[in-house]
DNA sequence: CTTCAAATCTGTAACGATACAGTTGCGATG
DNA sequence: CATCGCAACTGTATCGTTACAGATTTGAAG
């Protein structure tokens, strides 16, 4: 044995799995060389690389990720953060999906983590900077002032926000345009002759309460509506208060003949307020509504909704992490998505 | 310096985050003193242990996943395994919800691994075997003879399905008794009188498509109703086609007078295509869905409905899981949930 | 006094990957 | 013909943890 040989591997793993001890035995290589192959090294020959990454096809090397993880400190994952309260029509899951349908070209791998909002948003969030269980971090429900941005920024751990902040840091975010939501509603319900307004607001301490806001008085103003008040209930609260205060509401001298809705499934409790009310949707009144899902075009045609795609939302907010840990700088990974009147579903055949 | 200390860590990790190091330092114990201890193994000290637990506790140690993984395999991940065509209306949202909260008080992570239905639902499950990915995975959508129970089976890592098999393999499951929902739905319409019954049924594929329509039949004979055929279209199908083929139904001589739906939005369909044939619910036809969420509840009141609670599902599976690896054996760990129709809406005030 | 066993504690090697600091061979340079 | 630089490759140490095979001390038995 020949000294230039003398510490090759001589022995193969034992598991199944091949490594890179596998293909140093297979290529005659030292395992360094392999390892440095395989990341296209600039001291590696082409001929070398050539055959290297050949035989790792060949015996579908996957580099394991423990190893990585423990010399590198990369985990290759995704973390995304989610309240346990989440929405009761499941945002959730439209938004894993568009989530996974990103990463599934990468690397890394999605960890749900989630957190019970009534306690500390913050745990979740020191959990994974403590333990560095994450490369880059998905949060949402995102504060004006959110501590846990602040906290991710000045621990320099990657992160996009699912809405917006007002903090004065550049970071990634994606948002629907909540705004122009309820300015786009407010018009809507003018031209059908609506004038006396009412909100079904996001609760107050969300960013988007005063983006939504915002767009709703600034449609008050330019078409020239009235807001009706109903600031009892949010969206956050469950359908039986929203349905019980909008009745309340719809039974009195300032009942409103416009409906915004800030959420689908708190549509769902302002119709039922209305109906107990004796009140007809269409009739005396019309609603706009936010929509994240079909039921209600399905089951209330006379809403008219505006669709928040969420799977969408979850490939943004994937695309900017990544983008976010490939260095690439926070101002262009910030993505507003557009609100578009849904068309009534067709009648007649269609696939 | 003696000879019993000589080898003791003489420096702290580089890192903030402890580790075992870090404890032997402090206690002046070995690293494997440290380790030992604080799996409470039996040659350690009962005084030992104590101390070593307390500085554990005060620094916040928590072992390195990468250092476990790496030495003994272990990953301390649950994959649940998810179509990317996942149903409309979000059947994972509240699973995820459920899952997590039984993780939470355990070490595990959830790792959400998608698959695309269309291509190879046995992909996903190669990946986590080959690379050691989890140490328990959990499926829904089962098959009678479901490959994935079978590699997985084989291979001998532990998993857990949503819905059960019929291939002689004993193994966890939780499953919603689809044959007592449409043997109770039966009774249930006949009750009221109606005796031509139509089953909007699963993809018949899934297992679970038998156990309904064994229990539609079981109905049938023991309440004395006619089944009306509706194979054209499955709860898999898009709404459109739902809603096209059973118009055509309605409108025939063969129209039901009462409707079973094996989904809440299918029920969705179901309604829009009785209406477009001038059929109204609760006159001309009942209907009983099943239904995960609340929306059919609150917006239409006349369909009975009996509650999947898929949360309890998650929870249920995670739990098995748990068994599973724990080594439980996997006839202790089955489930089955049972339907109960759901109670109105309460009309009037209520939390 | 040995000798031995039990009770505690400990060092070493290994899991798979990579950073770093070499080593080797070879042609070009002075 | 030394010397140097460069291209191509390699060994060692390390990340944090645990399995395994000792090592040390103590006290009781012979």
């Amino acid at each position: 044995m020949d000294s230039k040989t003398k510490n090759r591997p001589q022995t193969l793993p034992d598991g199944g799995r091949p490594t890179l001890k596998t293909i140093a035995f297979m290529t005659g290589l030292g395992i360094t060389t392999v390892s440095r192959a395989l990341k296209d090294a600039p001291d590696i020959g082409a001929e070398t690389k050539e055959r290297v990454r050949l035989v790792a096809k060949q015996i579908g090397y996957q580099p394991n990720r423990a190893g990585v993880r423990l010399r590198t400190g990369k985990t290759n994952v995704i973390s995304l953060v989610l309240t346990l309260e989440e929405e009761i029509m499941g945002i959730t899951s439209p938004m894993v999906v568009g989530i996974t349908e990103i990463l599934a070209g990468t690397p890394y791998h999605l960890v749900v983590t989630p957190y019970s909002a009534v306690k500390d948003a913050l745990a979740p969030i020191r959990y994974i900077l403590d333990t560095g269980a994450a490369d880059g971090v998905i949060i949402s429900r995102t504060e004006p002032h959110d501590p846990r941005v602040a906290l991710l920024t000045e621990r320099g751990l990657p992160f996009v926000t699912h809405g917006r902040t007002e903090m004065g840091i550049v970071h990634p975010y994606h948002d629907f345009d909540n705004e122009r939501f309820a300015y786009e509603a407010v018009r809507k319900l003018v031209a059908r002759g609506r004038r006396r307004l009412v909100l079904l607001e996001p609760p107050p301490h969300l960013t988007f309460y005063s983006h939504m806001r915002a767009g709703f008085e600034r449609g008050l103003r330019d078409f020239q509506a009235d807001a009706i008040g109903f600031h009892q209930t949010n969206i956050d609260h469950s359908l039986v208060e929203i349905r019980d205060a909008f009745e309340v509401l719809m039974r009195s001298e300032d009942a409103p003949d416009g409906i915004i809705s800030g959420s689908g499934s708190g549509a769902i409790a302002l119709i039922a307020g209305l109906e107990m009310a004796k009140k007809k949707l269409g009739e005396d009144c019309d609603m706009v509504s936010k929509s994240p899902s079909d039921f209600l075009r399905w089951l209330r045609p006379e809403v008219m909704t505006m669709y928040e795609d969420i799977r969408v939302a979850g490939r943004e907010l994937a695309k900017a992490v990544i983008g976010h840990i490939d260095g690439q700088p926070p101002e262009t990974l910030q993505s507003l998505s557009q609100p578009e009147f849904q068309p009534p579903i067709t009648r007649g055949l269609r696939a």
